[in-house]
DNA sequence: ATACTTACTTACTAATAAGTAAATAATATT
DNA sequence: AATATTATTTACTTATTAGTAAGTAAGTAT
């Protein structure tokens, strides 16, 4: 097993999901790639033969990610409010890396993916809303946080305000992100 | 000045609308248009010489329309709730008609815009959120409906809210969204 | 009736897309 | 050293895209 193999697929992974981020499924070629690592174009067919293979693996990446994130923060002593943060925090970077997350970005294009790619698309979604949910509960039950809602319901107006507020972001700027959150983690505050 | 020109143009744009909305600008072609409307597509040209000059007409429609809202609502005696329900309801509307709302869809795509949309983009998005912020600043002036952020925020959080509902709606289903509207009335009713 | 305008169609072009087959270079395995 | 295996290039194909140029049919204006 060389080290060159990884290398290559990780970088073309990794590319993929900054294109996907910023441009999104549909404006993004492979091309755009190869051009970035100085390879040709069949060199990405070659790790990925189609699109679709790579957008698979691009969620699954994801996936993978957003459990360990659950992991991290399950075993971490942090405050409630400082959990949601991280989500926060999360997504303010995305703005600065010129992206909106990619829950948004595949829902934008959901219409026009591979059907297989679509039900992974709902397992991230699902772990991502179930995470956070998870924590505002914990948090209720601590008596560290207040909110009215099921905890489910409040991590859709929690989690749709953030995914919104960055792509908001791109057209009347940071600062109207930067309101949300705020008002975000003062309404959790009681 | 003939009947027919109207109906052909207003067709491209009603066609291109919905496209945008659906699956957004990268996804849909002048072919997708003019083989709805049975006409070739050096006809769609003739209408519109670029599809950049399309979409400028559609961001400039959905201004149109949203100042009408406006004026209606301005207008009307509807409680400040009923209000705030008016665009709730337009945007439960839109899941049905597998669409996103248009500043969704822009934002997504809009590093990949052209340049002299970008600012029509950016007036209609502070149309809408001031229009919002407007009548939840007469709605708490009038003591109708309750909150403590500044009117312009909370604009902010209910129409991120509203909008990645509806994009959240087409992952996970429309009942999401049905939790997130009814959360977002009962907090103004306090 | 003639000229002009409007709304198209036909028939292209140039660029880009995704994807493939075959050859070749580089790296491991035995 | 010979042999696989892996990674990549070269050279395509097929499809689609946005856009254009030239022609035409029908209506409008003078």
């Amino acid at each position: 097993m060389s080290a060159k193999t990884t290398d290559t697929k990780q970088e073309i992974l990794s590319i993929g999901r900054d294109l996907l981020k910023k441009v999104g499924y549909n404006a993004f070629s492979y091309s755009d790639i190869s051009k970035q690592l100085n390879i040709k174009n069949a060199a990405v067919h070659y790790h990925y033969p189609t699109k679709e293979d790579l957008l698979a693996d691009i969620v699954n990446n994801y996936i993978e990610d957003y459990k360990k994130l659950e992991l991290g923060l399950a075993n971490s002593n942090l405050k409630t409010v400082d959990k949601i943060s991280v989500f926060a925090d999360r997504y303010a970077h995305l703005i600065d890396m010129e992206s909106i997350c990619i829950i948004g970005s595949v829902a934008s294009d959901f219409y026009t993916l591979p059907e297989a790619v679509k039900d992974k698309v709902v397992s991230l979604t699902n772990l991502v809303l179930g995470m956070v949910a998870k924590v505002l509960e914990k948090g209720r039950a601590d008596g560290e946080i207040f909110f009215k809602e099921e905890a489910h319901t409040k991590a859709l107006l929690i989690m749709t305000n953030l995914a919104a507020g960055v792509q908001l972001a791109r057209i009347t700027g940071k600062k109207d992100f930067e309101s949300i959150r705020t008002a975000l983690i003062d309404q959790l505050k009681k």
